[in-house]
DNA sequence: CTCCTGAATGCATTCGTATGCATGCATAAT
DNA sequence: ATTATGCATGCATACGAATGCATTCAGGAG
């Protein structure tokens, strides 16, 4: 493996003007810098990493931390879309990423703090997970960048986040059916796995307010949020749905049970019941109907993300606390009723 | 930041006789080594892994090369859970991963270089990808563990990979529609994302070949391998299933695909047309009739891959290029008309 | 009592890069 | 010619942990 060392050897210079050449430092002059340039690039000169984080305590690695609730499918699809936007941002900006959980599942050892102390990562981005008191304690205290992606919660007010505004999100997908006439909405939530939920849920009261229509508190269900949960959901108590003309599931993936459910029963969407789902996922647009639902501007939130921690990491002043809430949008298709369009999915 | 000096000024020994008790070595006294791991634990000391790595050359990490070709929603499920796989593998040996892609998209830098001579990863894990003939040399002259995981080609017939039999699987598949009386079957397949389909056409081929029936190329379908994709090219060419009595789609997601399209043109999935997908994906339970298919025991040969290249990480002396390669097995679900059975899918 | 042995510990150096400070050298100002 | 100026480079050290070799010390053998 080639060095500095070597390099300096070769050129008939020292080891820092090697150094310095490299890292474009101005006190060199042109001549040399481009002899030593040319010299590394002929013996493919590559720097040890490790040497240089002991020097410099900068590492070029960004930990990524996801959430460990890995549960079911459109988790791992988020996820998945998700680490290929992450790269996107960061390999423009030539980072490595590392990922981790919050917690190693095993030993119990605390991963952040290990990036953080162990491997001197120069940020954190931290997927949608709320993390325990302890963690944050040390997370604020070690003064290391951060951005909380994909989540909220008020005991982050003060930290860096980016996420969607999914009280908004809540109340287009409900105010759309409410002008389409509907008056007996449900509304099909989960818990348990964050609180981006809750939200909804909020949205979707306060467009049912807006429209001057009292809320029923059985008009909320709740599920584990997968498919078949919804799907089972429905069959086994089919008079959940009596009355109700319209449902707002707050997942796609739920949406697509809830229809499956009731094509079990005979019950057509929309013709009968209207339905808007949440998240925009590619499945709904493989049958039909297809569906209509609140996208989450899921690229562009992770990009903001990135550009928002490396300006952390790229300078000490920048004040921290910065909230970036995105609006997400509705996406009128064909489950609502509303008229059909067979535009594209913008990106998924 | 707290370190072993700080650690040996605490205890009064010398940073050496720190560095020895921290790392179980035999020549420290019981007694020493206790005291030492105590005032470390309270001093919630952690190595730095920069320095650690400069002076070892072993990093506790593993780079995880993930193919470039993130196209559809099913490799986005494939990676996702594979990720989660890894995790669970290689965190149970307190390893970090370190993900990465080829190539850098942008600089057009080779990752893999980078991460072997800058990161100084202790092995990689190579999914699913074929990669250039000099990252090839560069691979192997390097002398750092790898192995290949869910790809085999003939070029890498010298080195450590584990994937699942295709051939097989493509086999399996075929001879089950055969041995339902089957004669006329579809095979719709895809090509450019990589070669594991041509083994299930392979395996296609020789189940036909097996059972006495000639094959018809015309009766061998491709296309870019999403849903949209095979729903369309049904759609746009229904005289491709005349005469056909069964099909067999190479990924669970263009099975969907054709189910679909069939449902559009009337057409019944078992009754008219009996179908056997690839792959196992939780989607092939969802909508009836639930999905026949191949399973991949993805779970299992990510772990095998992982124990594979930790083997090789701990001594150099074990000999390189094994080939593991395991049979997937059929999963008889509604869609191939042989029998219902609702069994819950086992690991999707 | 002396010498030897071996276990336990310390000393000094190494890994590869970055960087503060000293130095040298050319040019310009006097 | 002499001195000040500033640019370009070298020297020396630090970063934190690992490790070969030297040293110390206790206990046993002679």
């Amino acid at each position: 493996m080639i060095t500095t060392k070597d390099l300096a050897r070769l050129a008939g210079v020292s080891q820092s003007t090697v150094s310095r050449s490299l890292n474009n430092s101005p006190s060199i002059s042109e001549k040399t810098r481009n002899r030593i340039l040319q010299i590394a690039q002929e013996q493919g000169f590559e720097f040890n990493a490790n040497a240089r984080g002991l020097s410099t305590n900068r590492t070029d690695t960004i930990g990524i931390i996801y959430p460990e609730d890995f549960t079911d499918l459109s988790y791992h699809l988020f996820l998945s879309f998700l680490h290929n936007d992450l790269r996107e941002s960061l390999e423009r900006k030539n980072f490595d990423m590392i990922t981790s959980f919050a917690q190693n599942r095993f030993s119990g050892a605390n991963n952040i703090k290990k990036l953080i102390i162990q491997r001197k990562v120069d940020g954190l981005i931290i997927v949608r997970s709320r993390l325990d008191p302890e963690t944050m304690t040390f997370l604020q205290g070690s003064g290391i960048p951060f951005v909380f992606l994909h989540y909220y919660d008020p005991s982050i007010e003060q930290m860096d986040r980016v996420y969607t505004d999914h009280l908004h999100g809540g109340m287009i997908a409900t105010e759309h059916l409410l002008s389409l006439g509907h008056k007996r909405i449900l509304c099909i939530t989960t818990a348990g796995e964050g609180t981006e939920y809750e939200y909804r849920t909020d949205g979707y009261r306060l467009a049912l307010q807006k429209y001057g229509i009292g809320i029923d508190e059985k008009l909320i269900l709740q599920n584990n949020g997968s498919f078949k949960a919804t799907y089972n959901q429905f069959l086994e108590e089919p008079d959940r749905i009596k009355g109700v003309t319209a449902i707002f599931a707050q997942k796609d993936i739920m949406a697509l049970g809830v229809i499956e459910a009731l094509a079990q029963m005979n019950i057509r969407v929309p013709k009968d019941i209207a339905m808007v789902g949440y998240d925009n996922i590619e499945l709904g647009t493989y049958f039909r109907p297809y569906l209509t639902t609140v996208h989450q501007p899921r690229e562009q939130i992770t990009r903001l993300a990135c550009e928002r921690l490396l300006e952390l990491i790229a300078s000490k002043r920048v004040k921290r606390g910065k909230e970036i809430k995105i609006r997400p949008k509705l996406i009128i298709r064909e489950s609502c009723g509303a008229f059909r369009d067979d535009t594209p999915m913008e990106q998924q």
